[in-house]
DNA sequence: AACACCATGTAATCAGTTACATGATTAT
DNA sequence: ATAATCATGTAACTGATTACATGGTGTT
C-alpha cells in the first residue's frame, strides 16, 4: 500500500468510479498515468479494498466501475492517523534560475513568461472548478473547500512571485554594475 | 542527462564541491540521496561535463571536489533555452484532506499542526539563511535573491493556508449541522 | 556505549514514464 | 483524412528510495 493507493481510496471513498476517471481526477492532487493506475486497482481489488463491477456501454468502450470496500474504508481511516509524509516538489525552473547567469536575459524572460502563463492558467481552472462547486447540491464537502482554497493561495503565491521575479530581471538587466 | 544531472550542473556554476556537500546542498530544490548523486557524477565525468581531484583529509574520510567543464557550461547555457518542465507536487496531506471526513476531527487537528510546524520551520531556515547571505561578501547573485523570495512567498502561503484552514475544522466541528 | 557526521560506493527494490497494443465514436 | 476522447491493459525503461557495506572522528 503506498500513497497512490491510498489517494485512490480517497477518491473512492467519495463514489464509485473508473479507472480511466479516477486517473483523470487524481491528476491535480498526484500525477500518476493510467498504466500505474490500472495495475494498482487490480492489486488493491485482490487485497479486498475495491471490487468493481462490469458496466457495458454501447457508444463507449465497456468500463469496471471501482467500489470501495468495508476493508478499504477501515484502510483508509487508519491511514488518516499516520504520520503524513512532507510535501516534495522538483520544479526544473528553480534549478535554471540557480545557474540563470550562465544565461541571456531573453531566454531567462522567456522561461518566466511560459511559467506566468500556466499559473495564470491554473488559477482560472481553480475559479471556473470554484464556480461549478457553488452552484451544485449538495453543497461540496470541507475537505473539498480546503483543497480549493489550497490552490488558490499557493498558485496566487506563485504568480505574484513569477512576476515580481521578471521585474527584478528587466531592473536587473539595466543595471549590470552599480557604480 | 536528466534534471538531476543539470541540477548538479547548475551548482557546479557557482562552485566547485564534493558529491556529499552537492547531496546536501540540492535537498531543498531537487530531493536526491547520495546513492543516486554518486553515479550521476561518475557519468557527468565520463560524459566530459566534469572533473575531479582526490583531496585527501587526515581528520575526515578523503574526498571528490568536482569542478565543471566547458562542455558541461555549454550544456548547461543550452538547457536554459530549452523548454522548461511544469513543476510537480506530490503531498500526502492533500490525499488525506480529501477523504478527511472518514476520520476523527483530533487527527485532522493533530496532522495539519504537523504541517503548521513543518512551514514555520522552513520559515526560519529560509530567513536565517537570508541574514547570512545579507552579510556575505560578495553579495549573492540575483539567482539565489529569487530563489530565496520564492520560497519566502511558497511557505507564507502554505502557512497562512494552515492556518485557515485549522479554522475551519475548528469551526465545522463545532456547528455539523447548520439548521 | 551509542549515536551522529563525514565520505564514498553498490545492490535491490519500488515508483513513475514511455512505448506498445487495441478499437469504436465523435469532432475538426 | 486526422486527431481527440473513451477505456483497458502489458512491457520496457528511467528515476528515486532503501538497504548493504566500510571506517574514522566527535558528541552525548
Amino acid at each position: 500500500m503506498n500513497t497512490l493507493s491510498y489517494g485512490l481510496l480517497s477518491l473512492l471513498s467519495h463514489a464509485a468510479d473508473s479507472g480511466y476517471d479516477l486517473m483523470l481526477k487524481i491528476q491535480p492532487f498526484w500525477p500518476a498515468k493510467h498504466s500505474q493506475i490500472y495495475p494498482l486497482l487490480a492489486q488493491l481489488e485482490s487485497g479486498g479494498y475495491v471490487q468493481h463491477k462490469l458496466v457495458v456501454q454501447t457508444d463507449k468502450p465497456d468500463k469496471k466501475i471501482y467500489s470501495i470496500t468495508d476493508k478499504g474504508l477501515n484502510a483508509l481511516r487508519n491511514w488518516l492517523t499516520l504520520p503524513t509524509d512532507e510535501p516534495v516538489t522538483r520544479d526544473e525552473l528553480v534549478l535554471k534560475i540557480f545557474c540563470m547567469e550562465q544565461g541571456d536575459t531573453a531566454d531567462i524572460l522567456h522561461m518566466l513568461e511560459t511559467r506566468l502563463a500556466y499559473y495564470q492558467d491554473q488559477l482560472q481552472w481553480l475559479q471556473s472548478k470554484k464556480e461549478t462547486y457553488a452552484q451544485l447540491n449538495p453543497s461540496p464537502s470541507l475537505g473539498i473547500i480546503l483543497l480549493m482554497q489550497k490552490g488558490e493561495f499557493s498558485v496566487k503565491a506563485d504568480l505574484e512571485w513569477t512576476q515580481w521575479a521578471m521585474r527584478q530581471v528587466i531592473a536587473h538587466e539595466k543595471e549590470p554594475n552599480p557604480d
